[in-house]
DNA sequence: GCATCATGCAA
DNA sequence: TATTGCATGATGC
């Protein structure tokens, strides 16, 4: 039985480049598009399993539906430039796939889509038409169902005739008469102005037709009368426009459609080149390539690899001392419960691998074990942090790390969304590697394996990272962070892990009495919930919730996601007036998030024997060098609104008569600018000490610091944080809850005010349009290649991205630092207080009582001396029995 | 089982 | 259509 896929190509792809976040390969090509386009076609391939495809496209500016309306499709925006160069790449793809494509000078894909399915039909052959414009479903027919794409491109929803009935009360010829009446913007389709999809519906399922509605027009009142009769010539010429034409001359015979699957060399090679590692990943295609610029295939290793069960001694000494990376394979995302695998250790010729029973074998282990606790013995490796946190949990403690891959390329380019040894060496263009995918599965279906194919992996990771160091090395000094990754990120990558296995003390009673309080509250708002609402459903569900709130209570639409109803916070406060529910809900939402982010979350995270929790600081993601925290993370704890405040009681020091001391730096960002600005006013009021929200609305607002109220601070604060973020006046806006004219109006006082900050941003994107990135104080740097995108939304997040990471890189930095000295203060002053959290622009220590009158003067010492800024830093410092008390 | 979405917590 | 993150429950494949 025969199968036909027939695609709208100029739909699709379009589809699939506003759908899809921005991808170029290394040559700056972009390819989401193209991407996009290639995960729904092996979707439609697996799923379809067509004997027969065709993907058509448009042919040219001018078609038959220009003659007598030449605006047809006029309006449109022309395409940007990121997707029509992906047209070429995107028919180079379907060859490589061995796709049949047809266009046809005059006409438009839907019209060569239309003829082919009209033939589908007379020959009774099972056809799909993949499209993301919905005209398509005109096409429906008995043996003809439509794919529309839903929410990005690789999803699709069927129709059948008997699907467009259930949802429209319509057939699919009665589509078109939809069209006519409601036109369709984006081809400049005008249909009957004011006569929306709704009313287009009931009057279609009153009178039929076009042709119906306007034999019964005295049939219609008022308003709608008058619309219909005025613009009846616009709905007929509506209706021709929006009519698919299925008699074009097909110059091709339905045999050339045949598809006979892809050649797999082939489209390794096209994925190669488009970078879609990914896909040849999950396709399992052919590693080496035959075109000129394929990867790297994998060569023939130029080492041998061996158990270091089989050397002996004085061969695995010599090996040690000449080391010159070494892997250590962990499985799991949490280092403080991963399961150590193995390591392999490498010099040129020989890589020696253990598996974790030779390490838990003391007399084969030991030459390894006292060379890894060795502190001179230097160790290249791969994300050694997580490795040390590993090792840490089984008695081993890792010493002498000399330099880190994954730490140098998050360095050179922190944006990168894959940082796997696998990537690092493709991007370098060294012979390939296996993915830990392909070798250890995913999930559920995770396997190690053993013997010889564990072995090997290792040894080829130890060798990537060999291969890797110095090239890595090099770039970091072209980069001028070498000093940024030898004297901060290293040394703090072992302070980071010190703090992560001293763990913090949670006292699971705290917690526990407070779960039962919020249980109750719990179950009172849930049943008040109900009884208003009538009836009994998830709260927890914001599908239910909406159909709840919009369509049993009527409660007025505020904002819509692209799944439904929006029921987050603020469109429930604006709620509040219309019924006592809502209010109910809100606090219904505050109580369960306490229960099961924080008390569940966090009692789960409690470790059974030390009653401690242990995060895992992150310091290869975020884009801008701050740190991030895992399992759990606790750069999250509420503070803002008392009633969640109250889990800060949990943390307690772990020693009796200890305290929890935490110092925050005050102001960070804002002094951060002031300094890199240069602007005389802000870094005075910095150096006055003043309230720097209350010293903005003065200037802004022009008046003394007794006129101030509390509105025009709010007002202020509102602004310096938008100049943070990288201000725009529809963010201001929104946020203040005035108009977008207000909020501009806003910004240009702002910077009448503060002229250093005006001219500092203009130059910061300024500076990032020429060099293609921006850098912190301690050259940190992230690359903004969207900052020269046509596309406005894509270039506007460039530009603010501009503007905010420097700021929030350099206060980055700057704890950072605090964070290596304070480290080192401590172990040079013997002192037993120990560094457990940072939360961005806090540390928070455990303090022995006949310390604490010396941390409350070091740690704020150390905090504000880390860096000489051209205005003082200034932390303050706070202490008691908890983390609450410790405000 | 797994990915994605909506939501909400922090700086 | 304001910056950076992470965890949760619901949902749909």
């Amino acid at each position: 039985m025969d199968k036909w896929v027939l695609i709208d190509g100029n739909s699709i792809i379009y589809r699939a480049f506003f759908a899809m976040p921005p991808l170029t390969n290394s040559a700056g090509l972009h390819t989401n598009a193209v991407y996009g386009f290639t995960t729904m076609l092996l979707k439609l391939l697996e799923e379809e399993k067509p004997t027969h495809m065709l993907v058509a496209f448009d042919a040219g500016k001018v078609t038959f539906r220009h003659e007598g309306y030449e605006a047809y499709k006029g309006g449109r925006e022309k395409t940007p430039s990121e997707l029509s160069e992906q047209f070429p790449v995107l028919k180079e793809l379907l060859q490589a796939f061995g796709i049949a494509q047809y266009e046809l000078s005059g006409y438009e894909a839907d019209d060569i889509i239309g003829t082919l399915s009209r033939l589908a039909d007379e020959q009774g052959v099972e056809t799909v038409v993949v499209s993301g414009d919905k005209d398509m479903l005109q096409l429906a027919s008995d043996h003809v169902t439509i794919a529309l794409t839903r929410k990005g491109v690789s999803e699709v929803e069927r129709y059948d005739p008997a699907e467009i009935k259930e949802k429209y009360g319509l057939t699919p010829l009665q589509i078109i008469d939809l069209k006519g009446l409601m036109g369709d913007t984006s081809d400049n389709i005008p249909g009957i102005p004011g006569v929306g999809e709704k009313t287009a519906l009931k009057l279609l399922h009153e009178y039929d037709s076009v042709e119906g509605v306007l034999a019964n027009t005295a049939d219609l009142k008022g308003k709608m009368k008058e619309k219909v009769e005025t613009h009846q010539d616009s709905a007929v010429m509506s209706k021709r426009l929006a009519t698919i034409f299925r008699e074009v001359p097909l110059e091709k015979s339905t045999d050339e459609l045949a598809y006979g699957g892809y050649d797999a060399q082939t489209l390794a090679d096209m994925f190669r080149k488009l970078e879609f590692k990914s896909l040849i990943e999950r396709m399992a295609l052919p590693e080496a390539g035959g075109g000129a610029d394929a990867g790297v295939p994998a060569e023939a290793p130029t080492y041998e690899v061996v158990s270091a069960a089989s050397l002996g001694k004085a061969e695995l000494a010599s090996l040690l001392a000449s080391s010159e990376s070494v892997y250590i394979e962990t499985i799991g995302d949490n280092p403080h419960q991963a399961r150590l695998i193995g390591l392999a250790i490498a010099n040129g010729e020989r890589i020696a691998v253990l598996t974790y029973d030779d390490l838990m074998d003391p007399a084969l282990s030991a030459p390894v074990r006292s060379w890894l606790e060795d502190e001179k013995a230097p160790k290249r490796g791969y994300d050694l942090h997580k490795a040390e946190l590993a090792l840490g949990w089984i008695g081993i403690s890792l010493r002498g790390i000399a330099f880190d891959a994954l730490l140098a390329a998050y360095l050179l380019d922190p944006t990168e969304s894959s940082q796997t040894l696998a990537a690092l060496i493709q991007r370098h263009r060294l012979s390939a590697i296996q993915t830990d995918e392909a070798v250890y599965g995913k999930g559920a279906r995770l396997q190690v394996p053993e013997g010889e194919a564990l072995a090997n992996h290792l040894a080829a990771k130890a060798d990537a990272v060999r291969r890797l160091v110095p090239l890595l090395s090099e770039e970091l000094e072209k980069g001028n962070m070498t000093k940024l990754n030898d004297e901060l990120e290293q040394p703090l990558a072992v302070v980071l892990a010190g703090m992560e296995k001293q763990g913090i003390q949670v006292n699971p009673a705290v917690l526990e009495d407070l779960g039962a309080e919020l249980e109750k509250g719990i179950t009172r708002y849930m049943s008040d919930i109900y009884t208003h609402a009538g009836m009994e459903f998830n709260i927890g569900s914001p599908k239910q919730l909406g159909e709840v709130l919009f369509e049993k209570l009527g409660l007025p639409v505020i904002k819509k996601t692209k799944t439904g109803y929006s029921t987050d916070a603020e469109v429930l406060e604006k709620l509040e007036p219309y019924s006592e529910i809502v209010k109910m809900i809100l606090h219904y939402r505050q109580l369960t998030k306490l229960q099961s982010t924080y008390v569940e979350g966090l009692l789960k995270e409690i470790r059974r024997d030390t009653g401690k929790v242990h995060t895992y600081y992150r310091q290869t993601i975020a884009a801008t060098g701050r740190l991030s925290s895992q399992y759990p993370n606790l750069q999250n704890i509420p503070i803002r609104l008392e009633e969640g405040r109250r889990i800060r009681k949990a943390f307690v020091p772990s020693e009796p008569g200890w305290k929890i001391l935490a110092a925050d730096y005050s102001q960070i960002e804002l002094r951060v600018l002031a300094h890199i600005s240069g602007d005389e006013k802000m870094k005075q009021a910095f150096i006055e000490d003043a309230d720097i929200h209350t010293k903005t609305a003065m200037d802004v607002f022009g008046v003394t610091a007794e006129n101030v109220d509390a509105n025009m601070r709010r007002q202020a604060k509102a602004v310096n944080f938008g100049i943070v973020y990288g201000i725009s006046d529809f963010g201001l806006s929104n946020n203040l809850g005035i108009t977008r004219k207000d909020a501009a109006k806003f910004i240009e006082q702002y910077f009448a005010v503060f002229e250093g900050v005006r001219t500092y941003m203009d130059t910061i994107v300024a500076q990032a349009r020429q060099d293609g990135y921006v850098t912190t104080l301690l050259e940190r740097r992230r690359y903004l290649p969207e900052i020269k995108a046509s596309n406005f939304n894509l270039r506007s997040f460039a530009e603010r991205t501009a503007m905010n990471t420097p700021i929030q890189g350099t206060a980055a930095d700057i704890i950072k630092l605090a964070m290596v000295k304070m480290d080192a203060e401590l172990r040079e002053r013997g002192l037993r207080s120990r560094m457990l959290l940072q939360v961005h622009d806090e540390l928070v220590f455990e303090v022995p009582a006949d310390e604490l009158e010396l941390m409350k003067t070091l740690v704020p010492e150390v905090m504000e001396s880390a860096i000489a800024l051209d205005v003082p830093l200034r932390a303050d410092v706070s202490y008691g029995d908890n983390w609450y008390e410790a405000k």
